[in-house]
DNA sequence: ATTTTAATTATGGCATACCAAAATACAAAT
DNA sequence: ATTTGTATTTTGGTATGCCATAATTAAAAT
């Protein structure tokens, strides 16, 4: 018996390259963007009909596309199983970014002393690149790498279960993080705490990493509060 | 304009109740116990045609129940999308034990400020249930003992978004954890670690909770292992 | 004018049919 | 006997149609 291996099974089992997402993924991905960019609104019904007709597909995939946002709990649904786009409380928000932060101090602990000391130095490289670039690129890509660092700890920690989670969580505050990364207030901050977790994971300190991340996650949890206050405050001129 | 309040909805906001499961919940519920008591062994394909059809229903509502278990971590699948049922390693099962001890840690955290006396006094209560017990009934009403009690200090954390989480978690790892609470040795360390938690959250100390909790994930985690070495002697006699 | 009730429409749940790609079985060639 | 090439079957992805129920609108009754 000889064991055949498939090559295309093991460049898949790299991270889901080479396949090509299904409609379903694709329409996910599509309205992902919509949610998190507010082009659909909190509160905004989501009728499978008109959806798959507005993305040029048929309405099974639609639905499960939609399913998918639903468990990320970018999607809920009334009573009635109607879908709508969420419209998170502020409570809510913070109930996410608690969890939040206990995953990514896990996360932490984990990385310090399962990470490579490359993995180490590509974190800390990712935070140079944010601190160097500040002001010149636009704010979109200023957010998106401040997502990678965050990332990056995560899969430090080499727990694909956690990995897994934690993007769900992020998948579910992208919107609400974004809104306060808008602002410059909390800029100064955000650096000083980026530096205090790239140098206690360099000096592998699994207490003092954890502590850090999660003193990270409660200034998120301020900012987010008041880039929520500014924004109520606009929306009701 | 009047405010129509609407009965089902009232009580559907409450847990969902009342709302008539779809078919693909139930087979998604079917699916979840026969994989769990290892009907469906680890490891097993599950065609959509010949599923859907041995359940009675079409592949439609069949796809979205295994979509679900898939969301669960209970269905994985091949690059080929077929899915099956999923076979956790060791490591697997203890990256998503140390996950669950994050989240329960967390849960007891919160529940030190959050929980209300009776919510305190219900846990107690069922552990004191457990331990009364302890015996006369069957193995599986133990397990589902257990269960209950983790998950009413997760209830009293009162973060709707972590209960979810957890119970992910909970349905991922329940099939090993049955295992395990089959052994009989680690049942005094059980009945000691459950008495610290109660303690610890009677006394509102955060930290001393976090701590027990973290504990007693560990202690499962040891446990988990020891009956996965001797299943798998046995197995292969 | 307001409330009830009936008719209509919109919507999600489900079954089914078809297709392309993957897996399998089988035949031929070496 | 092993490998290669080909036909067949199996399987998941997608589109579509029907149905029951919820939401909405229109009509009728008070």
């Amino acid at each position: 018996m000889s064991v055949v291996i498939n090559l295309k099974d093991v460049l898949n089992a790299q991270g889901g390259l080479l396949r090509s997402p299904s409609l379903a993924e694709d329409a996910a991905q599509t309205l992902r963007k919509m949610i998190l960019l507010e082009k659909l609104p909190p509160g905004t019904a989501l009728p499978e009909r008109d959806l798959s007709q507005a993305l040029g597909i048929s309405r099974t995939p639609l639905r499960e596309a939609i399913r998918l946002l639903a468990g990320e709990g970018l999607v809920q649904y009334t009573a009635a199983r109607r879908p709508f786009v969420a419209d998170p409380s502020l409570e809510e928000i913070n109930d996410c970014l608690r969890i939040q932060g206990a995953l990514e101090a896990l996360a932490g602990e984990l990385a310090c002393t399962q990470a490579s000391t490359q993995q180490i130095k590509d974190i800390a490289q990712i935070n140079a690149t944010i601190i160097k670039t500040q002001g010149d690129n636009t704010r979109l890509h200023a957010f998106q790498a401040d997502m990678r660092f965050h990332q990056s700890i995560v899969k430090a920690a080499k727990n694909p279960p956690l990995a897994e989670t934690h993007a769900k969580y992020n998948a579910r505050l992208w919107r609400v993080r974004f809104l306060s990364s808008q602002r410059a207030d909390g800029r100064e901050s955000t650096r000083r705490e980026h530096h205090e977790i790239v140098e206690a994971l360099m000096a592998r300190d699994t207490p003092r990493t954890s502590r850090a991340l999660k003193a990270h996650l409660i200034t998120a949890e301020k900012n987010i509060a008041l880039a929520l206050k500014d924004r109520a405050a606009i929306t009701e001129e």
